[in-house]
DNA sequence: CCCTGATTCGC
DNA sequence: GCGAATCAGG
């Protein structure tokens, strides 16, 4: 299909009316929202009424500010019943895993100082798109509180998951 | 995963 | 000039 006058004009309109890519390819058919954002862009009339952009951000090398905010909170009675239930955590040879190392599937649980050299991950099988092994997942979700002291309850005791790099 | 526009580049 | 592929972001 091409970009006859009558076409293109009615692009226009449609565009100026605020309708999106998708919505005029659609409307128009016989075209696809990237052929609508090519010739948009083609006619000059890109960038919408007063949308105020921030400015030329588009497409720049992203630098990873990925730093780990872990913290190693200090375990609270509460988790140290819930460790001597479980069994011991086999010690893998983790002070590799960084956090761009790291895999899906392998557990992020923070280990030491995120500031530090040593810092890593714990590394174990992490399955479910879980962000921790099962070991840590009870860690990191403990069950409800009691009923009890459901009022004085906050701070999710320990280390929120490590974004992992999308 | 749905969507948005932006850019690149072979055609 | 065209638009699919790709990218960056919401």
């Amino acid at each position: 299909m091409a970009w006859t006058e009558e076409r293109v004009e009615e692009l226009k309109k449609l565009w100026a009316e605020g309708h999106s890519a998708s919505q005029i390819a659609a409307r128009m058919g016989g075209v696809t929202r990237n052929a609508v954002i090519g010739k948009v862009h083609r006619l000059g009339l890109s960038g919408r009424a007063a949308p105020a952009k921030p400015k030329a951000v588009h497409h720049e090398p992203r630098v990873s500010a990925a730093v780990a905010t872990a913290s190693e909170a200090p375990e609270r009675p509460a988790v140290r019943s819930v460790l001597r239930d479980l069994p011991p955590l086999t010690d893998l040879g983790s002070s590799r895993l960084t956090v761009s190392s790291i895999g899906t599937d392998q557990c992020k649980w923070p280990i030491g100082d995120p500031a530090s050299e040593d810092f890593h991950f714990c590394g174990q099988g992490a399955t479910g798109g879980k962000p921790y092994c099962a070991y840590h997942s009870q860690l990191a979700f403990q069950p409800s509180t009691s009923r009890k002291e459901r009022k004085s309850r906050e701070a999710p005791a320990l280390p929120r998951p490590i974004r992992a790099v999308s």
